[in-house]
DNA sequence: GACGTGTAACTACCTCGGTAGTATTACCGT
DNA sequence: ACGGTAATACTACCGAGGTAGTTACACGTC
């Protein structure tokens, strides 16, 4: 089980979160989806999608005259990634301190911080 | 005051942290705060330096025969920035996801959730 | 006054994300 | 059978982070 660094750039992150909505995607279809928040020519989409494949983030099979492509990573392990990435280099990880950055500078809603307690209440229930 | 992106490297970070701690530091003084976690050469810090300066990160003076820096961002603004962009790319701008994704998927000791306990208790006296 | 040492300046590279143009291929409808 | 179209393949380019070698300079020392 390679667990390559996984450091992606924006672009690739916002082309696997589609692949995770929508598995077995042609490059049109990723294309339209992006096409809202980026205006990129089709090539770009297909250029990104086959560098991706290279550095094993996606794979492909093909259907007729069109590749279908699907992420070949868990957004699960992005995410994690992504997220000890954060707390490391900023918090030298330091959860505590790095929620506490969150918090202090930038507004939450009072349903939001109910909503953390009750995370936080059950993650200790579950640490137990 | 133009906010620009205030999007840092690794390294770019490490030396502004550095700076924080030791303002007015030398190449020769970052080169060896740095030293322990990355070996490099001399010369790569003195490049980064004067890259950073480029880009208004840092500024220096004169001291002598040489260049003492400081950074010219504060950290406050580099971690919110960070933060943003953390909270922003994957989860969509809500700071409950974010929290929650971390919360689950690392271990976390039980002195740390009770102090996150208190911080949120904080944060709702706050926003009253 | 010549010399070695440390410092900064300049230049060059490599990698990678991102972007896109051009070329090629294969299919489909008429 | 042919031409259009839509797909992929190939190639190139830009910028930025990161890395480091080479050069130039200024200083103190002998």
């Amino acid at each position: 089980m390679p667990a390559p660094p996984l450091r992606l750039g924006d672009l690739q992150l916002r082309i696997l979160e589609v692949l995770w909505e929508h598995p077995d995607a042609g490059v049109g279809a990723v294309h339209e989806a992006l096409k809202p928040e980026r205006d990129l020519a089709y090539t770009t989409v297909a250029t990104m999608l086959r560098k991706m494949e290279a550095r094993g983030l996606v794979t492909h099979r093909e259907e007729g005259r069109s590749f279908l492509y699907r992420a070949a990573v868990a957004a699960d392990d992005v995410n994690r990634s992504a997220g000890d990435h954060f707390v490391e280099r900023l918090f030298e990880g330091s959860l505590a301190d790095a929620v506490s950055h969150l918090l202090t500078t930038r507004e939450v809603s009072r349903g939001e911080l109910e909503q953390l307690e009750k995370l936080i209440r059950e993650a200790k229930r579950r640490a137990k």
